[in-house]
DNA sequence: TTATCTGTAACATATAAAGTAACGAAACCC
DNA sequence: GGGTTTCGTTACTTTATATGTTACAGATAA
């Protein structure tokens, strides 16, 4: 399978919908993500269940932020979209008889599990509004008028 | 795809190498791991290939350590296998246009570089032996006298 | 009522590790 | 030498899972 991009991907959509006054439909924010309505409805759903975004039905429907960008951190958005595995290695397998074997599983569990912690601390020190600043800042650097992702800033 | 376990299987592996006095075909390696003999040949190639073990042709052919598992780190072996991607998730694109997109990836990526320099920092602090003594900690605890991976410790 | 939306279910695709079959080459035994 | 064992390698198939797609029901506004 494909690297797993839902929490890039979700960080992109919010700080775009924070600089977007109107409402985005499913299918705007697919366009700008390279992909499809269904994908971002699917992935968002997460985002909705806590309270990050709200979405409204119909003529003139569509997303929109229910919270500040400050008061959301990435390790909030990673919980939302279902806390997927971070790491692709792993115990070759969940209970193994073999001695030698656990032993091995449980150094390399330990030390995943360390990484992860420190992973998601680090998420957790982050809001979106701070890589929305990141933005302006490239932003600014590049005095560009232009297009940014097929929906202006 | 799965998870990536050929780091686990070839420590565990290289445990069992060093408590048994014979060498090892490839196909008693795979029952112990509970797969196949060319999995094992092709993922044991990266070892070979950097003089960790060696493997012998014919009658009484099969493999063996070339070096002592205290002169192995993690790290040796995870960059012997190819230094397969430790992270299960990453940006959506590699070159996206957008400098939001690019703010939120460069941003995650730095994130997930420091936790690789963190992982490969402690893989490199941990030898083989020092799994092994593990190893030989819980046997001890357990004070069992039965198999082990069908190949007597 | 009709055109937009979201929400879901159901199914298809892509990717890479893992699994498998086949065969050649080397080393050993008789 | 001839047969057997074992590695080395190629060329597949399988598997798991995020992603992509189609279809359709339900909700909302003009």
């Amino acid at each position: 399978m494909r690297r797993d991009s839902r929490l890039s991907r979700m960080l992109h959509v919010l700080i775009h919908m924070d600089r977007h006054s109107k409402r985005m439909t499913s299918e705007t924010i697919a366009q700008m993500l390279g992909t499809n309505a269904v994908v971002v409805r699917r992935t968002m759903a997460g985002l909705k269940k806590q309270g990050y975004v709200r979405s409204e039905n119909g003529h003139g429907g569509g997303w929109e932020l229910a919270r500040d960008l400050a008061g959301i951190s990435l390790l909030d958005v990673y919980l939302a979209i279902g806390a997927p595995s971070l790491f692709a290695i792993g115990p070759s397998s969940e209970n193994p008889a073999c001695l030698v074997e656990q032993a091995v599983d449980t150094a390399l569990d330990d030390t995943m599990r360390n990484a992860e912690r420190l992973l998601r601390a680090r998420f957790a020190e982050v809001t979106i509004a701070d890589l929305a600043s990141d933005f302006d800042q490239r932003y600014a650097a590049l005095q560009s008028s232009g297009e940014i992702c097929a929906v202006k800033a």
